[in-house]
DNA sequence: ACCTGAACACCGTTCAAGT
DNA sequence: ACCTGAACACCGTTCAAGT
C-alpha cells in the first residue's frame, strides 16, 4: 500500500532509529514465512520495515541479496541429524524434517535446488549426506546419490509450495479430472480421477495425502539407492 | 524494443492480413523455443506478430491463455511410445523421449508438474501411462507410481531448464566448490567438489553429464518402483 | 552513514476510439 | 470483427539531494 510508506514520517522525525542489514533481512524472512519468496516486492519489504526501497539496497543489496540471505537463513534453521545414524535413517530423518522446515518458506526449496551450495549453510548439510553415504559403501557413487536425493525431494517441496501458492491449480486439477470419472475408455484415467476425488474432498485430507505423498516419494528414492548399494557392495 | 512497435504502422495500412488466434500462439510457441516460457513478454509477442498488446487478448486472451495454448501444443508433440512395451520400457522410453521434447520449450516441465492433467493433451497420456502400470501389475498403486515417476522427471527437467535459463546458477555453484576441493575436514564437501570439477570444465562434457543423470534419476525411479511391483506381485 | 523522494525503464492489463 | 494508442497500476533499480 503506497499509504504505509506515504503515512510514514522521516525515520529521524519519527523516532525512529537506523536500521540495520540484519533487521531487513529479518522483515524479509517474516514476509517469505507470510507469503513466500515470491509473494512480497521490495516495495512491500520497504514499507515493513517503515522505510523506502532504496534504503534495502543500503543495508543489503537487490532482491537477489535479500533472497540469498533468506536462504542462508532458513538452511541454517534446518535439522541435520546425528553423524552415527545408519545411512538410510540419516536420510529419511533429513529429508522428512528437511521439508517441514522448507514448507514453511515457500520458494526457498526451489530456489535451494538450482543454486545448491550456493548457499554457504548447504556446505556442511552436502558434506555430511555424502559422508554418511560413503561410509555406507556407496563408494564413487555418493555424490550422484546426494544429487538424486537432494535434488528429487527439494524439487517436490517446491511442487507443494507452488500449490500452496496458488490452490486454484489443483482444484482446476480436480475438477478437469472428476469428468472422467466414470470413462470406461479410458481406465487408466478414471483411475487417477479417482485417486483424486478420495483426497482432494477437504483441506485435511488434502494436507495429509500431500504428507503422505512426500514419505512415499522418499521412500521410493530410498528403495532405489538401496538397489544400487546392493549392487555396489555384492561385487 | 519500442521500436520495433512505433515502427510499424497499422497493420491494414501496412498491408498485413488480419490475425488469427492460431498465429498468435505460433508465435508464442517460437518465443518459447528461443527464450523459454519466462523469457518473453507480453509486448514482445505482439511486437512479433506486429501488432499491439491488445491484439494478444483480443485474439487469445491473458497471459495464462498464451501459455495454456503453449503447454497444449508442446505435450500434444510428446511422443508416446507403443501400448505393447514392457511397463519398464515403455516409461523409460517416454521419460526420456519426453524430456528431450519439453528441454526445447524451456519453462513447460515446471508447468506441466504443477498443472497436470489440466493441459488437455496430458489426459491421453495419463490414460496410456496408468493402464501400463495397471497391466504390469501395479494395481490400486498404479496412480501413485503414475505421480512419483511423472512428478519426478517433469521436476528434473524444469531444473535443467532453470539452469540452461541462467548458466551464472551452476558457474558460481562450481566456483564454490572449486574453493573445498582439498579440504580434508570436509571429505563429503571435497568430493562432490571433485565430481563438478570433472564435469564443468566446457559445454559439451556438461550437456553430456546432465543427459547421464537424468538418465540415472529415471533408472533409479524405475528401479524405485520395481521394488514395489516385487513386493505386490509376491502376495 | 543513513535516508528521502523522485525518476527510469520496464511489466500485464484495460478501454475508449477508430476502421 | 479487428486493431490502435493511450492509460493504469504496478515492478526493480538508480541517483541526486538532504541530514
Amino acid at each position: 500500500m503506497k499509504t504505509a510508506i506515504r503515512g510514514a514520517r522521516p525515520r529521524s522525525a519519527a523516532g525512529l532509529p537506523a536500521l540495520s542489514p540484519d533487521q531487513v533481512v529479518d522483515a524479509a524472512i517474516r514476509l517469505t514465512e507470510e507469503h513466500g519468496l515470491d509473494g512480497w516486492t521490495i516495495r512491500q519489504l520497504a514499507a515493513a520495515i517503515r522505510a523506502w526501497p532504496a534504503v534495502v539496497y543500503h543495508h543489503v543489496g537487490d532482491r537477489e541479496a535479500v533472497v540469498d540471505a533468506v536462504l542462508q537463513s532458513v538452511v541454517a534453521g534446518m535439522p541435520v541429524p546425528a553423524d552415527d545414524l545408519p545411512w538410510r535413517d540419516w536420510w529419511h530423518r533429513f529429508l522428512v524434517d528437511g521439508r517441514a522446515t522448507l514448507r514453511r518458506y515457500r520458494g526457498v526449496a526451489r530456489r535451494l535446488a538450482t543454486r545448491g551450495p550456493t548457499v554457504p549453510a548447504m556446505l556442511a548439510i552436502a558434506d555430511h549426506g555424502i559422508r554418511v553415504l560413503r561410509r555406507a559403501g556407496f563408494g564413487a557413487e555418493s555424490s550422484d546419490v546426494y544429487q538424486v536425493l537432494v535434488s528429487s525431494s527439494f524439487l517436490m517441496v517446491a511442487l507443494e509450495d507452488e500449490w500452496a501458492a496458488d490452490p486454484s491449480l489443483r482444484s482446476r486439477t480436480a475438477a478437469v479430472l472428476a469428468a472422467h470419472r466414470d470413462r470406461e475408455d479410458m481406465p487408466g484415467l478414471a483411475a487417477l480421477a479417482s485417486l483424486w476425488h478420495r483426497t482432494c474432498n477437504d483441506q485435511e485430507t488434502l494436507r495429509a495425502r500431500d504428507e503422505w505423498f512426500f514419505g512415499y516419494a522418499v521412500d521410493r528414492a530410498l528403495d532405489a539407492v538401496q538397489v544400487r548399494l546392493d549392487i555396489l557392495t555384492a561385487k
